[in-house]
DNA sequence: GCTCGACATGTCTCCACTGGAATGTCGAAG
DNA sequence: CTTCGACATTCCAGTGGAGACATGTCGAGC
């Protein structure tokens, strides 16, 4: 239910094509909300029927360059503020976490590793990303780096807790059960 | 595609029905990976046709109570240690945070600051289940720990991220311009 | 003048998840 | 002995996302 809201929100900060849309998505949203192209022309075709973005303008290849209607806004704007932030995220890897006990003990600590390995690659991802969005002052930029930052920050939080999690693991396990 | 995982997964710690299930996913999987009940009949019933669990005794009010198979095991295991964790969890809550800059700054503000106030009661909620699975020794408690510990480290995070972005935002809106 | 790659939009099917509802059984308390 | 709440299963309609596929246009460079 949210892509239409991602995709209001990216043209609140300037009109686009379906195609710079993907673009858009492809970059900054990656990390929050990927989208395939079939699910972005399709949402744009729900909300020019909802009213909620319009044509703009039409380019060269069929190009249409879509804007946001005054009801978009709002509506963007409704759900930032006052649509209650839905759910627990699913994990699929903290619920292999919770079956690590169907595994020998060196692959559990394996697996725990190699989480940290992820985290760092993604730490280091991340990190490539934060000369990119400095220098820019636009709202996207403004608030884009307060998402980075959550990344980042999330990422560490990752890798630390897999070295910490690892060795638990080793700790239960050398330790004779006496 | 976890949940068939999930269900494989507790299934190996002990046998269980599908009542039972629902239980343990309702207390020890809810922040993890929440599942209805529709989905679960309907996932032991696929499970069961593809040979990974089995009917292993049947019990008053047509209680079935199943267990895993040899081959269930075996994909569990698979899944755990060989399967590529997939993907981007998406956040609707960072996805607004893309998007404040379509609200008035004092609005963006208080937006971060509810983010707080709910990380700072999921982490409440954690810290009061951190007595229950303390004592106990089973497999799925030794690992539940350390997801239980992931949850507290992140809604810290959470907490602490909204509080530094709430004073981010404030710097920005009141600095003069130039 | 042709071709290739980027631009651009769409359709279709499959699967997971949601939420609701219907149905029936057993045990315990009154 | 009756009734109520916990136990237990099954079905279904609707929605959204994933991914594959189909189609067409323009511009640059050879």
């Amino acid at each position: 239910m949210s892509l239409r809201h991602a995709v209001l929100g990216l043209l609140s900060e300037a009109p686009a094509s379906g195609y710079d849309l993907l673009k858009i998505f492809e970059m900054s949203l990656a990390n929050v909300w990927p989208a395939t192209q079939s699910q972005l022309y399709g949402e744009l075709g729900k909300l020019t029927d909802a009213g909620l973005i319009e044509v703009a303008a039409e380019g060269p290849r069929g190009r249409k360059e879509y804007r946001v209607t005054e009801a978009g806004l709002a509506e963007l704007r409704h759900w930032i503020a006052e649509v209650p932030p839905n759910t627990v995220p699913r994990s699929d890897v903290l619920l292999r976490v919770f079956f690590l006990g169907a595994l020998p003990a060196d692959q559990a600590v394996a697996y725990l590793r190699s989480l940290a390995r992820d985290a760092e690659n993604d730490l280091a991802h991340l990190r490539s990303l934060v000369p990119h969005v400095e220098c820019q002052d636009d709202n996207l930029s403004v608030y884009g780096r307060l998402a980075l930052e959550w990344g980042l920050r999330a990422s560490e939080l990752r890798r630390e807790w897999a070295e910490w999690a690892e060795e638990q693991i080793r700790s239960l396990n050398v330790t004779p059960r006496d």
